[in-house]
DNA sequence: CTGAAAGCGCTTACAG
DNA sequence: CTGAAAGCGCTTACAG
């Protein structure tokens, strides 16, 4: 059994004062409420003798404020969402705001779990890395006035703040990359999802191919999430036959560039030799290969702040107008 | 703004009966209360008309309780702590639990600082991969009779629940492995830290190799985790002089075996030829490596759900007496 | 079978 | 400069 909670009122009763005049100290309006500094200095250090610690509870439900913000992500056990969980946290402790982290697994049931989940926690507002089928769970919030900044993905026609990369450009300059490099014959592995950010992969990939007569739609392969590695094993597979040979591939994710290239490695193709390979995002793995992975590196800090910083702006001014953030990656090989 | 919250009082007042009734059939007690099926399910339909939600704090206040676990991991960026967050929030929530998820980075600043946040939010019990200097912080909770789990690492002279492998027994298991592979001079890379868990990872070490007349004291090689990355690369320049020649390395954790293996890498010492190598914990990157690496694979999921079923009993009977589960780990090449 | 009422611990407008 | 009191939304013992 916890030991009964000391509450403002034992220490009122300790000092001899008001529950108001406690309730003004602890929270430094000593000043506003014009306490005495002896009174003020007694209701101190009666707080700490008596090892007071405020309810959250109490102070939720007067204050309609719970100084928490839910953030939920789509695969934590991903390194990229393992970080920006991390920064997330951080910056919104600067904030004095702590965050309730959960995860849905790419999947749409479970999103709309989650907001549920985290509106009965009173959060003040949501960091939401969506998954496809999120729309109108999003929709919904907005409608309900609930402060939300989406954070690596966006629905293009919801009117809601959002900081994503902008995965057109960074894609387009991937594929650049092997262009350059002399390829000719540039495969896509892709997930087989409607999100933006993934079409504009997808755009970014063709429109620099397509620039150069060098677009074959037949080296696009879609991956689907739930079987993503007999997918890709599939696809690599059925690349490797292809005639004139495959000499470039752009993974379009990074769980998909993990898992592609240990089946390229697999099927003994020699990277780079045979076939060059670019990545979105960095894989921790890539450290390991006797050979330099060039990769989209985001800006995932900086994305992180951002979304923060935004999120408390409209928690603060509760009609903010969305804002959206669009950032640009750089390539790995280039800074 | 939000739109204003839809509470108890609202549907009671549009159904036109009290808060009370409203309140019992919210939450599933027609039985215990009694209440006539035609009003419970005018109740609900109203309930789900009006969008109702309930407000945790004003039933937190009222119940003492959140339903809710804090989890202080020491590192969420590790994919091994990542995989934990990620199975206590599927276990919590099978007892209708949630979970925040913080994070202290090793510095036990910061974990006294992570218990004080969940402790205002109220959480019924924790679960915390504490740091080394924390001893004190969790003494603190088990004086205050709070719930609380250790995991992954504990304080032996602490009267309190945890649930870890046996550190001894795996590391042991693990070098014995490399002496069975004919090493003869075998090194240890492990943090420069009291925890008993990194204290047995070297006990283990150390018995295996002075039974059999292997044991070199300055062949354990002690890494600080805030400069882990230059130790490590010292270290290794140091260990590949030594005569006669290193032919294996015992890495105590997964990420001073990620730095390492990268590190001899870039020495050009070849494995296994050169040096055999085993590691506590998978890497992920180990699946990239031409050759493989034997690991220490300690039961991830299992450790989570354990350390969950604990803590409820906790949770539950005030009073229970503290719980230690040691498991064992598998080496990753017998299964 | 159902309602009226107390109370969880806090903050804040108001009165003095 | 400080206190008394209301009220946030819920649950539950009690009365009927």
């Amino acid at each position: 059994m916890k030991t009964k909670r000391v509450s403002i009122k034992d220490i009122a009763q300790k000092v001899g004062v008001s529950n108001a005049t406690v309730s003004l100290v602890l929270n430094g309006k000593e000043e506003e409420g014009r306490i005495r500094k002896e009174v003020a200095a007694k209701v101190l250090q009666a707080a700490k003798e008596l090892n007071y610690e405020p309810n959250n509870f109490a102070r939720g439900l007067r204050m309609g404020r719970s100084n928490t913000i839910g953030l939920i992500l789509a695969d934590i056990s991903n390194s990229f969402f393992a970080h920006i969980a991390f920064y997330i946290q951080e910056y919104a402790d600067e904030y004095g705001y702590s965050v309730i982290i959960t995860n849905t697994n790419e999947s749409g049931d479970k999103m709309g779990k989650m907001i549920n989940v985290l509106k009965s926690h009173q959060v003040d507002g949501f960091i939401i890395v969506p998954t496809e089928d999120g729309e109108e769970d999003i929709r919904e919030l907005i409608d309900q006035k609930t402060p939300v900044v989406l954070l690596d993905r966006y629905f293009p026609h919801l009117p809601v703040s959002h900081i994503v990369v902008n995965n057109y450009h960074a894609s387009f300059e991937a594929t650049n990359l092997l262009l350059d490099s002399e390829c000719q014959n540039i495969a896509l592995l892709i997930y087989n999802n409607k999100l933006a950010h993934m079409t504009d992969r997808e755009k970014g990939y063709r429109e620099a191919l397509v620039k150069r007569n060098y677009y074959k739609p037949e080296l696009v392969k879609k991956i689907t999430y739930n079987t993503i590695e007999e997918d890709i094993s599939t696809a690599i597979k059925s690349l490797l036959l292809e005639q004139p040979k495959v000499d470039g591939i752009f993974f379009a994710t990074n769980t998909i560039s993990a898992i592609g290239i240990k089946e390229l490695l697999k099927q003994h193709v020699r990277i780079p030799e045979d076939i060059k390979v670019v990545c979105f995002d960095k894989n921790e793995a890539f450290d390991f290969m006797p050979f330099q992975i060039p990769y989209v590196q985001q800006p995932i800090q900086e994305m992180s702040r951002k979304s923060v910083d935004i999120l408390m702006e409209q928690i603060k001014q509760s009609s903010a107008i969305p804002t959206t953030m669009e950032m640009f990656a750089s390539m790995s090989n280039k800074s």
